[in-house]
DNA sequence: CCTGAAAGTTGCTAGCC
DNA sequence: GGCTAGCAACTTTCAGG
């Protein structure tokens, strides 16, 4: 399962990352090889789930979605079901891009995106009534300095 | 510049979030038209900026990128030369893969993605030498969630 | 493991409703 | 503005070195 990258794939792969759109041609020759090899290393990763979901980045404030919330959470509840019943009500909600478990004395980090403060505020509220939290700090965003999904390779 | 953004591009955005792989065909069945008029939205779409980069998620893990830091930052220096400074250093790093200048008592926060702990501190030793900050704290994160780079269209 | 070529799809353009 | 039709360009497959 665990398929071997070389140094090629690593090249593959960074040049998916900065454009998704580009043809196997263009890959290949910025790679150094040709069409059908480029082709079989994709599909092999793709196969492997190295290679995810291809998609777009949309200009968030664009479509009005114009506050960013960074959300840290306490909790005093640790039990499995609490904890269900967390990552359920995160991940059914479409403003939650990112949740995360933490190490520490914050359990938990979320990225928010709503169109306003008031958009956020609808979110807790909804948040806090579905489950229990001791403890809420929400960080907002005035700038975003930089945001990617390429990783370093 | 500001484009209106009707149902259907909405529809045609949302197509294309979930995946950019399709076909025109489908996407335009999708949403109930055909290619041409689809074709001609997601143009201007493109040139308004409103769809940005083509990109691929690949898995962090598998690629040997194991360690996901939150990083939050203090600072006592916010003239313009510190600030500049500092986005450099975070732009010019590729293991940041978002940052944030934020309201409240906590002027950044960053997102780090990483080897192991030993990168993170090799990156943290280079970032707090080359600009200087007043109080750094680091939460790892134990487990992803959720992640997603979709807006809630 | 790579090369080259063939076949089926698709992206993109142009001309008509 | 949308639809139909067409060509160029692409992806994907496969035989052969």
């Amino acid at each position: 399962m665990a398929v071997r990258i070389d140094a090629t794939d690593r090249k593959i792969l960074a040049a998916l990352q900065a454009d998704a759109a580009q043809s196997l041609d263009e890959i290949a020759r910025s790679v150094g090889s040709s069409k059908t090899p480029v082709w079989n290393r994709i599909k092999k990763m793709r196969e492997a789930g190295i290679i995810g979901q291809q998609t777009v980045l949309l200009d968030a404030e664009a479509l009005g979605f114009e506050a960013c919330f960074f959300v840290l959470i306490r909790t005093s509840e640790h039990d499995a079901e609490w904890q269900g019943k967390f990552l359920h009500a995160l991940r059914s909600r479409a403003e939650v891009q990112e949740a995360h478990r933490l190490a520490g004395d914050i359990d938990y980090i979320l990225k928010v995106r709503v169109q306003n403060a008031r958009a956020y505020d609808t979110f807790y509220q909804a948040l806090i009534s579905e489950v229990k939290v001791h403890n809420v700090t929400a960080l907002l965003s005035m700038e975003e300095i930089k945001s990617t999904v390429a990783l370093p390779l």
